[in-house]
DNA sequence: AGTTTCTAGAACTATTTAGTGATATAGTAA
DNA sequence: TTACTATATCACTAAATAGTTCTAGAAACT
């Protein structure tokens, strides 16, 4: 998992001037420590508890109680995700009072989700039709 | 992981119209299975192993040996992955002779790692530049 | 036929991690 | 102070999985 103080430790230019700011961002010139933190990034999203952890804050900042009514979540599983979300810098930690708020630190985020979102669509909508394709076959034969 | 099976099993049509193919894919509307595709995705996505299969396939289709050689991966490691990735349609598959040549099957994967990518090197910058501030601050003091 | 090469799969180990219950800590109110 | 609420953390279990070794099978060549 993406750890902020091992990023800090690994020398930052390096890996700034690997996943190279702007353009030029091209993956397959990427060095190992960058495809890493590539590979952290997308496994802080591969959980379905984290999904519904940020699908829950979508509509506004929430504090841990309030996500725990809505996802359904145990209280110590839930601090434990957004501790991960945290530190992967997908969601943003404050204070208030005895309560904690969380909310999304980068609206990057759900553009990227509806991307996917929209190319799996895509996909399974070949796949059925291929499915009914392959039935009708079986039926002529 | 996304097994084709699985998928074809849980009856497309209410998958394919929660994850609704073009226009308003809003994530905080997704069902639990249609997150679950989501989580299912960046999962295959998180490892560096599968990321360095993907960077050395971009340059063209490769078959395994071909892919061992450029990764430094086991053998029996790099088809692991291979059936994987072909399973979550990342990849696509084709046998000739007695060798499998493998190629991605959809180069939408490379906008999406471009984009991450330069999402996280505007954090990682971001963070390096609240890093100097501090240690400015830390020299004031 | 036998031999070699290429790929896939089975069985296994070691590591990671999601979830849970108990506990710690901090703010707030009586 | 005491009690209560909200959050974080520790310790643990169970499940998933990356990597490895060995084996099986298929194509090509002698």
């Amino acid at each position: 998992m993406s750890k902020l103080p091992g990023v800090m430790k690994s020398s930052l230019s390096s890996i700034t001037s690997t996943l190279n700011s702007a353009e030029d961002c091209n993956i397959s010139k990427l060095t190992p420590e960058a495809l890493t933190l590539l590979a952290d990034f997308f496994k802080v999203l591969s959980e379905v508890s984290r999904l519904q952890i940020i699908c829950s804050l979508k509509r506004g900042a929430k504090n841990v109680t309030e996500i725990m009514q809505e996802t359904d979540l145990g209280q110590a599983n839930v601090s434990k995700h957004l501790k991960i979300l945290t530190q992967a810098g997908v969601v943003a930690r404050e204070q208030r009072g005895v309560c904690v708020y969380y909310r999304i630190a980068n609206p990057f985020l759900f553009d990227l989700c509806d991307l996917v979102c929209k190319a799996l669509s895509l996909q399974v909508e070949q796949q059925s039709q291929q499915v009914q394709e392959l039935s009708q076959l079986g039926q002529k034969n």
